[in-house]
DNA sequence: AACTATTTATAAGA
DNA sequence: TTCTTATAAATAGTT
């Protein structure tokens, strides 16, 4: 049961708005900064609640990048990448490693691909059983290591865009440092720009 | 001016908490859920709204690893890695930075990967949304390329996305690195949290 | 996996 | 910018 007086109201406070772009220019970068800070905010949150390890990375359509880490974002990256790793037996040069095809190419690629792979799902999920849904309880490990042998022999644009994806600590850069952490691990690392 | 009826109330609603470790493992592992979930629609619509180019990593207290990107994690890593690039070329070397024994984790590879494996299936299984409806549409390429692989190439056993599986081992140094600033930048840097 | 009552985030306005 | 205010949105505790 509520009675409010609107009368009196000062403002007409928080709005709701359509999650699209943001045209006026003034009214985005607005918006960006208390998001961006929110974003953070409830990452420092999550990783202190539940102890989880986060690295975010925003680049705003100026181009500046703003990120957060916990423990800090190069840690987070580094063991991303690790995990990665093991899946690439040979991590080749450098210049090969960090090379990357054109966005658009691979944006489309993309979609090709999760296209695909949607009507595969739609066409194994009119079955009664799914060929994920089984328990791996009964896999011997020798299945395990066939299953793993066959990712890991997948060729092609996976392997080398798994194997390009391990080059980027390697590219880790000490200068300019900006944030740092005491002995609260978490810290927060944002760039106020112009 | 409000007047409200206590008494029929259901439930008492949302407490406050203090954002401090939460020690119960099930509220624990429904926090981070909610959190994660929430974290990453935050990213959504920022990135939206803004059209800011984000990458978030999370890995849970269980070492499963969870990613955002937009338009890919990869892309985002790949400007942030070239922007530091420019600074500071030529880093160390990520294989002597990650140095350790080889058979031993590949051993331990095989184990981890079975264990989270079933970890996985019975934590989807159960419900009534799929991984593959959940996230296909934040994958990464070379994620989308590897299931898609896996579904055409290895019928019959029971697959999952190598990104959770792969190894989260422990190369890890305590890298005090963090992000660079241009150096016009001004900047802020402070801790969040109570 | 839903449901509320709250807390928290934030769109506008100052 | 930075602060305020009213409202939208997220979520803690419960079922």
């Amino acid at each position: 049961m509520e009675i409010s007086d609107n009368a009196s109201k000062k403002t007409m406070g928080r709005q709701k708005i359509e999650i699209i772009k943001i045209k006026n220019k003034t009214r985005l970068q607005v918006t960006f900064t208390k998001r961006r800070l929110g974003l953070f905010k409830k990452a420092s949150e999550l990783s202190v609640l539940c102890g989880a390890k986060i690295a975010i990375l925003v680049q705003s359509p100026g181009g500046k990048i703003f990120t957060f880490g916990n423990p800090s974002v190069e840690s987070v990256l580094h063991s991303f990448q690790t995990g990665r790793m093991n899946f690439s037996p040979g991590f080749g040069n450098f210049d090969s490693r960090c090379k990357y095809d054109e966005a658009v190419r691979k944006l489309e690629r993309e979609n090709m691909i999760k296209n695909r792979m949607k009507e595969k799902f739609e066409e194994e999920g009119s079955s009664n059983k799914f060929w994920w849904d089984k328990s791996i309880e009964g896999l011997e490990l020798h299945e395990l290591e066939e299953y793993l042998e066959a990712l890991e022999g997948l060729k092609g644009n996976v392997l080398d865009r798994v194997t390009n994806y391990t080059s980027w600590a390697n590219c880790s850069s000490s200068s300019n440092l900006l944030a740092y952490s005491n002995s609260d691990d978490k810290y927060y690392n944002g760039f106020i720009g112009s």
